[in-house]
DNA sequence: GTATTTACATACCGATTGGTACAAATAAAA
DNA sequence: TTTTATTTGTACCAATCGGTATGTAAATAC
């Protein structure tokens, strides 16, 4: 029968009745609504829909909007979102770019997905209930921004960018460019248009032994 | 005192009570909210407040939220957005690229405006409500997209461009850095920050005689 | 069996949403 | 002065917002 997978630890056998849903389950389908629709364009009504519980139960079981969307911020991070570790890991500063924009692409244009980037779009321009969330939003990426800047900044001493290059700058531009990719994802654009633009940002990136372009 | 101007034509006496706002001014404060909160973010409590108008007079002057936010949106263009055309009449390729994009950072850091274009953030993501108007601001962002690829086809054949430029991909370059860079002004990037993007972002642009970078 | 624990489900809460009815106010026209 | 046209301001509308009180269902413990 449906309610017979229980989230809690194994063996243990809990006192009262069973929950009804699957926690990982029910947070995966908050976080479709709350990427698809954003923080203040989703509505509790959206959430019971979608998570097939009920109101009382949403609440007992993470919260209210506010800390479920927290929660659910945290399941995007580690999830979708977790490329985003890998390419910053790739060795050069040129590839880890590349890889972190090519893979922002492929996510934000994949058709089961909701289109677009949920921390860049979650709470863009909102009321000012959502000012935390905001908040919040914008301090992930400006980390996002720093820790590329902190990438580039190694990369520089690696020879593997110019010395005089603005690392500040150029991860303003890689995050700069993934914003705007994802506000033409949730517009409608192609995975293969938005490739073009990542190939397009990409002509000129800065190499240590200035090379001429082809 | 203070109603003392009509909006209306000049000397035409009117026949009822006199209205107690100006069209303009009203339209102008309205223009400033939505600017500021987005569509659904934006109340008609907030309106009123900006307005310093009532509920009722503002329906009869100006609609119900959605036909206000369209007017909004005329003089929005024809205000803020109008350096748009500006930009697209410069002689070159390079030069359409960089005014747009340069007047754009202007605008969205400026002090007494909100940050962020209207046009980008307004509608981003919203509950269904709000569906009307992002597909509104959706096609006014594609039909500017539209009108640099146009301007692009003209660049190349006046041998501005090289012959195999990709003019379609060119342009959403274009856009999806204005778009990135209206994220980065919400989030409170400065204009000093947002030009260095500018300048890396066109430092690729595409030259009709191979030009060997310095 | 009964007691206890937990979750479900209905029904409700005050506040706010966008939108209106209606009467008082203020002007010109008669 | 009365009539007519127009705007203002208050008070209201149903619907929805996020959030909760309460009773019942379903499980284990005793």
């Amino acid at each position: 029968m449906s309610l017979s997978e229980n989230t809690n630890t194994d063996a243990i056998k809990r006192r009262g009745r069973p929950p009804a849903f699957n926690h990982d389950e029910a947070l995966e389908k908050a976080m479709q609504t709350f990427w698809k629709y954003g923080y203040e364009g989703t509505s509790m009504a959206a959430l019971i829909e979608a998570m097939d519980m009920n109101k009382p139960s949403i609440y007992a079981a993470f919260g209210n909007k506010e800390v479920l969307f927290n929660q659910v911020l945290d399941k995007y991070l580690s999830g979708p979102s977790a490329f985003v570790k890998g390419a910053i890991a790739e060795p050069t500063s040129y590839l880890v770019a590349k890889k972190f924009l090519t893979k922002a692409v492929e996510l934000l244009t994949e058709h089961q997905n909701p289109r677009g980037c949920m921390i860049v779009q979650g709470a863009l321009s909102c009321g000012p209930e959502a000012e935390m969330i905001q908040k919040k939003l914008i301090s992930y990426r400006a980390n996002l921004e720093e820790n590329f800047k902190v990438r580039f900044d190694i990369a520089k001493d690696n020879k593997d960018l110019p010395d005089d290059t603005n690392t500040t700058a150029l991860a303003k531009y890689v995050t700069t460019l993934h914003q705007g990719i994802s506000v033409q994802a949730s517009s409608g654009a192609s995975k293969d248009a938005l490739m073009g633009i990542v190939d397009i940002a990409m002509q000129n990136w800065p190499m240590p032994f200035k090379k001429v372009k082809l």
